[in-house]
This record gives structure tokens, C-alpha cells and sequence, in this order.
DNA sequence: TTGCAACATGTAAGCGCTTACACAGGCGTT
DNA sequence: AACGCCTGTGTAAGCGCTTACATGTTGCAA
């Protein structure tokens, strides 16, 4: 009965390492240094194991390895979302970063809930990765903790150090989005609405929040509270946002938004009621994601050094693991992007 | 010596199953199964074993896990490209569902190279995966046999079966793409341009082509060698067909897209070229994505059913992985999705 | 020739978990 | 009262690999 049903799932069971020792008339242990450190190993024997693994078609068992070794040669990341570009991308970036390292990339997703990422978290640490990156610097103190407790290697993404002591690779968010803010009001802006993403549990929601309204504010534009509107990052939100904030008697006549897709679904919906852009009213995003350039006019926006956050991550984490020493944090600079989307209000 | 360098790595050793065992006063047979089949196990036990999981902050070792149990819980999907939101949704969709019964995903990018997807390939079934999940049906026999030897249960997105006997999980691209061509003909176009992918090594891209253009064919439309163009799948790339296409004498009335990218660069030449869509230009896409109403105006497109196919990936392997029987396959159906960017020519 | 590195390989002890099997005790049936 | 069965738990045998340590070889200096 039992080998009937064995038989049924595997026919021949896999061949261990020690089928492969047995054929090249080695030992394990050679086999195994064969294939982990082969500068060990004299040539000929190599060649020898090399045969007999290529014969029996060998590949290590990754449970014994792990086991052995206490290495899963695993990365993981919790990301918001996949939905937007900015973040698989910079997945994408660090995928393949690892790739050359022979490292694989664990996956999961938060929906911009600290709840959620927290349980991923934990999802991840007992599939025993051995580092992790995460998007931005908000969480619980219990989240660093399990980190910490765990001493698992972790790299921060998107933002920079709230002195923090633990590694990060971001950019000033703040400042970006000042930037942005300065340049709607060097046009001459003065009514301005601003579309932000939900801001907590949300630093660079935040953080992009606060350079906006302080600029504007330095600057004598101080907003209400129904000039801000807090929604997450959709279309369908970034348009219901505009057309909210378009309906009032005293339109703005510019919309500072905190993402791409915000902005972009603010454009749907001025179009949809009636207005140019940018002559009736200008937009501006953030990321210069495609989308920034698919739509037109093309979206003024900042660009966010996305890759290059994904694929610093990779190589910090691995070195960080490899030498048992957190690495220096990284601060990018996000630079302003402008197209047509930003320009002088309507006299009006 | 060694005791230093341990210390300086692991100052406390990771609990084990055994302290938990020795804290319950159980065996760790028992901690096991309290943990793995609850049910087995006395109420009381259980509770014991739980307040012992706690007060040590056991996670059972992963490694361990696996050798033992011969289950990693992962499992590994390889894509063409995190870029196209339609791959980065589907994956969420397949990553959700599988998080659902504590599977993890393993993800991958192939960037639509056959050799790199087969590298990719192994690297996971040297995970150890559980399973996996493929877009399309064209790769190398190779690759399939790869896939039988080690008699991982594997599944195919976005195409239905080529009388493969494998599981595959997708949707009638060339019956889709024919009824887009269709349209396209009934609103009075016979001018038209095709922006395909490239077809080699990618079934959908083909399977597509050959709808539009035995669609047309049939309607006594024959497209020239300079009617169709294969480009990779980028703004960037759209952009630059559509110029090409659009820059000869008898400018085609109507752009067939392979996918709502390539549509959207599309959209972007022809603005760029002066032309007016859809009076001048006509221009569909290809999957419904977010992107297809961002533009404006909205994209005519196909929507495809990507979360169901990701979300159905998720169970059907889950599925098969418990069951040691391969599911049936499925079949989705793809709707044509009429928007503002398909009109009939202008009298031109 | 002898002694001693340096190198190549083998031996065997785990790594932490799951699970087949054995066993004890309680219950219902005959 | 004897029997068999079910339930709950323990015992212990692996799962396949890495690696510290031991052993055997070789080459070279003394």
C-alpha cells in the first residue's frame, strides 16, 4: 500500500548527494565542497563529481541545505502594492539584482495596511529569509521589534533616517515635494488644492504632505482643510478628489497630487468637467512613472530614483548578510521633473 | 574562540522545538502536532504547548520544516515583466490567494526571454517551490521536461491549451484579438496599421497577430509586411511604430494594439504627429489596465481576466499539490471593452 | 633522510523538524 | 469480564546537507 501510493507521487525518488559521492567515488563531504567551494577541490575530482551530477541530473535538496547551512539564500520584500509601477519596478529591480547572487526574492504585499505587512512579516521571517526590505519608516515599535529580536538584516526603502538607527535607502520626500510646491507658486498660483495618499501609518504620505504645506504656507497660502483631501492612491480616488475639490465656487487652479496615478485621475476628472489642462488648471504628480508621459498633457512631476532604491537594497542586504555589519544607509536625490501639465494660471 | 564568533552573530540560539517540548513537559512529537493538526491533539495539551510557544517566542525553523515535512509552502512565479501592470496585478491576485493557506511566492522576471525564463526555472526548482505558475505555452521542450522530470505541479496562465495536456489556466487571445480586428472593420476603417508584440517565444503576441490578421484577411483587408510592426512592449516602442506607420503616404485609418502600452505610446506618436483620436486616428488596445482610462480619450480595449487567472493559479496548484492529481484546466473569456478611441474614419 | 607545512579528502556529528509505529488508558460491545 | 477500538502521547528514525576535525599525501627545507 504505502509504496504503491509512493510510488504514485515519485516514481524515482530524487538522487541525494550521496548517490552522487557513491557514482564519483568520493565522499559527501567532497561532493559538497565540489559544488560550494570548488577552489577546494583538485580538478580532477571536481570533474569526477561534475560527471556524476550531471548523470544522475542532481540538484541539491533545499530543505537539507537550509537546514545545513542555516542560510535560505532568500530575500523577502513587502511592498504596498503591485498595482503601482513605482513599487513592481523597483521589485523588478532588485529581483534581478539578487539574481546575479544566485538569491531569490520572496514577495508579498500590504495594502498600505501596517497590519497587514506586519503579519507578511512574520510570514517571512519563519520562511527564513535572511534579510528584508520594506517600504518606508512608519511601523509599530512591535514590527522592529520582531526584526530586531530576530536580527534578521532589513534595508528601509523610500525614505530617510527620522533618526533612525537602522538601514535605509530613500530619498527626501519633503523636499521634493517642496520643490514641487515652489514651482506651482513661482506660476503664479495661489488657489491650490492638494490630493495627498492617506497619510497615516504613511511617512512618505507625510512627509510629501508637510513639504507642501509648509512651502505654500511660507509663501501665504495657507490651506483648509477642505482644500487637502486625503484618499488612497486609485484613479477612481485621484478623480473623485478633483472633482470635489473643482466643485467649491472659488476653483483652485492648480492641483498638487501625491502620486502619478493621483494626478492622473485628477486630469480624468477635470476633463470630465469641462477643463483644460493646463489652461484651466494645472496638475502636478509624483514617481514619473510612464504613466506621467502616457497621458497628456504630460504630468510635471518628481522623479523617484526607484531602481536604483531596488537594486541598493539587494546589494546592501547581501552584504550586510555576508559580513555580519549593517551597511551605511543611502540618500538619493529625487529630481523635479517638468512638463505640460504645470503652467500659469488663466487670468481669471 | 568559535563560542565568540557565535556569540557575536547569535547571542541567543533560536529556540527549538525541543525547548518547547522540554517547557511543556511534552514530547516534541506533541509540540508538532498541537502546532501542525491542533485537532490531534488534547485541549489542554494544546494549551500548554501554546503558553510554552509563547514564552519563548518560538517559530519553528524553516529548514527543518522542509526536510522533514518535504513541503517548502512556496510557491514560485516567473512573469514576463513586472512593468506591465497587468503582470504585477496578476501576481498580487496569485500571491493573496496563496497567503490565504500560509504559501509564500517566489517570484521571478524573465523580461520575455525564453533562455532567461529556463534560468529562472531552475533556480526555483532548486528552491524547492511547490509549484509554479508560467505565462503562456511556448518555451522549450526543454523546459517542459525540466518541469515533468521533477514532477512539480506546474501551471500556465493566458493561453488555453494547444492540445497540451498541461494545466493551463487563460483565455482565447486569438479569439479576442479577432473581434477587436472586427470592430475595427465594422466601424468602416480598411486603412489599418498593427502594433504587435513580438511574436517569437510568445504565444499570446502570435495567437493575437493571427486573429487581427485573418480577421482582416477575411474582410478583404490584406495587411502589407509595413502594415504590421513587432516591437517590444514599451511606451517608448509604441511611439515609434505608430510614427512609422502613420508617416507613409496612405496613412492607415485605425491602429490595432497588442497591448494597451503599446496602444497608449501609440496614442502619444499621433498626438505628437498633429492627429486627433479619434477623428483622424483610431487606436485600440489590449488587457484594460489602468492606463487604458487614464488616457484620453479612454482606450478601446480587451479586458482580460488577470486577477482570476492569478487568483486561480493560487488554488489550482494548491490543489494539485495536496491532491497529487493535476485539475482541469480553465478557461476564462476576454470582453471587448468599447471606449472613445475607436471611431468610425473621417470621410478622408 | 627527517620533519613539517599545505593540501586533499574522509568521517561523522549534527542542523530542527515530521511521522510511522508503539503503547497506554478509556470506552462500548458482546 | 473480555475484547477490540479509538484517542492521545511518546519514541526514535530519518529527511539531505554542511563542516569541524581527523587522516592521509605530497613537496620542500633542513
Amino acid at each position: 500500500m504505502k509504496s504503491d501510493t509512493e510510488a504514485k507521487n515519485r516514481p524515482y525518488r530524487l538522487p541525494t548527494i550521496e548517490d552522487v559521492a557513491r557514482l564519483a567515488g568520493v565522499s559527501t563531504a567532497t561532493v559538497s565542497r565540489s559544488l560550494n567551494t570548488p577552489d577546494r577541490v583538485r580538478e580532477e575530482t571536481r570533474n569526477a563529481v561534475e560527471v556524476a551530477v550531471k548523470a544522475l541530473g542532481y540538484t541539491p535538496n533545499f530543505g537539507g541545505q537550509v537546514l545545513a547551512s542555516r542560510r535560505t539564500n532568500t530575500i523577502g520584500a513587502i511592498i504596498p502594492t503591485m498595482g503601482n509601477a513605482i513599487f513592481a519596478t523597483a521589485l523588478q529591480a532588485l529581483q534581478e539584482t539578487l539574481a546575479l547572487r544566485k538569491v531569490t526574492l520572496l514577495v508579498a504585499t500590504s495594502q498600505y495596511a501596517p497590519e497587514q505587512e506586519q503579519v507578511q512579516l512574520r510570514t517571512m521571517l519563519a520562511r527564513g529569509v535572511d534579510g528584508i526590505a520594506l517600504i518606508g519608516t512608519e511601523r509599530s515599535a512591535e514590527a522592529y521589534d520582531i526584526l530586531t529580536a530576530r536580527q534578521v538584516p532589513f534595508a528601509l526603502l523610500w525614505s530617510i533616517p527620522d533618526e533612525l538607527p537602522y538601514l535605509t535607502i530613500g530619498f527626501d520626500n519633503t523636499r521634493a515635494a517642496a520643490e514641487v510646491a515652489r514651482r506651482v507658486l513661482e506660476f503664479g498660483h495661489r488657489r491650490i488644492g492638494v490630493i495627498s495618499g492617506m497619510t497615516d501609518g504613511n511617512d512618505r504620505a507625510t512627509a510629501r504632505l508637510r513639504g507642501i504645506t509648509s512651502t505654500l504656507e511660507a509663501a501665504g497660502v495657507v490651506l483648509g482643510p477642505e482644500d487637502v483631501i486625503r484618499c488612497h492612491y486609485t484613479l477612481e480616488d485621484g478623480e473623485a478628489a478633483a472633482r470635489r475639490l473643482l466643485s467649491g465656487a472659488d476653483r483652485p487652479t492648480a492641483l498638487i497630487c501625491g502620486n502619478d496615478v493621483l494626478a492622473a485621475g485628477a486630469m480624468r476628472g477635470a476633463r470630465h468637467l469641462g477643463l483644460n489642462i493646463p489652461a484651466d488648471l494645472s496638475v502636478t504628480g509624483f514617481d514619473d512613472i510612464d504613466l506621467a508621459t502616457a497621458v497628456s498633457p504630460a504630468l510635471t512631476t518628481v522623479r523617484v530614483p526607484h531602481k536604483r532604491m531596488g537594486a541598493s537594497a539587494g546589494e546592501r542586504l547581501l552584504e550586510w548578510i555576508d559580513s555580519g555589519h549593517q551597511p551605511q544607509s543611502l540618500s538619493y536625490s529625487a529630481e523635479f521633473v517638468f512638463r505640460d501639465s504645470l503652467a500659469p494660471p488663466s487670468s481669471g
